[in-house]
DNA sequence: AACGTAATGTTATAATATAACATATTTTAA
DNA sequence: TTAAAATATGTTATATTATAACATTACGTT
């Protein structure tokens, strides 16, 4: 594990460039469609991509969907904690960039519950779907 | 629906009392297992009463476990947000009471988003655990 | 009683994800 | 520089989670 974080394999690379040119998140057999072209053949080489790309915090799974989204921030540490704001009508997902770990962390402790990382999907309607409707 | 909300129907009821006999979460197909001398005989009368319970708030899914656990509380208003501990060493799960939804609200509210709802599921160390280990 | 609604029972199947095993590739380090 | 270790791949099969479709039954409302 010496090696560099930002270097992918073929089937990990293929996997994050339809991830990152999608507008919403993907679920699994929609990768897997959409791969098939470039020479994956089955699910167990999407979700292997997809393990190792969650590892690295290349991509993130969204639970309540059963989907994945390519992370667009620098780096978040290590696929750990992550937070949504998931569009009702358009499927938009955005990732809350501003941290609430420590806000968690706080609330966890009153319940002596000691806070390790947290899955938060918040659904509401975005600012574009506000203005169409 | 002019009937009272705590009248439930045999399956539901059935389900009910498994998942709130139950110390972890239950799978739904566990639920289906438990239930079979009950009279319960096919996964659909599993997630039909699970679907009922949810929407009427006395049952609440974990969605990064597939798992469902009931409500301890009086009543969760009609079974949308919901915050959970949930420990990484027993997989007990406990539902944070205290209101986060107005934090949610106003995070959501800094970048334009209407909330609406939330699933929030935080991960650590439980305290029984932590005196155990 | 007749209607509308909700719940049930049942079979089949869809959708999501992993097991198991053989092979290939890359990294590390002697 | 090559052998061992670790990682990734390819492939088939199967496990797990969840819903579709349709016939039937129960039950509250008028």
């Amino acid at each position: 594990m010496s090696e560099a974080l930002d270097t992918l394999t073929k089937n990990q690379q293929t996997v994050l460039d339809i991830l990152e040119s999608a507008k919403e998140p993907l679920k699994a057999y929609a990768i897997l469609f959409d791969t098939q072209k470039k020479g994956i053949k089955a699910p167990l080489q999407v979700y292997r991509a997809l393990d190792k790309l969650i590892e690295i915090g290349k991509v993130h799974k969204i639970e309540s969907k059963n989907s994945y989204i390519a992370c667009k921030h620098k780096s978040c540490d290590a696929g750990t904690s992550t937070s949504f704001l998931i569009c009702e009508i358009c499927d938009l997902v955005t990732e809350l960039k501003k941290n609430v770990s420590s806000y968690f962390s706080k609330q966890s402790a009153e319940v002596n519950f000691s806070y390790s990382k947290h899955n938060l999907e918040i659904y509401g309607i975005c600012n574009n779907c506000k203005r169409n409707n």
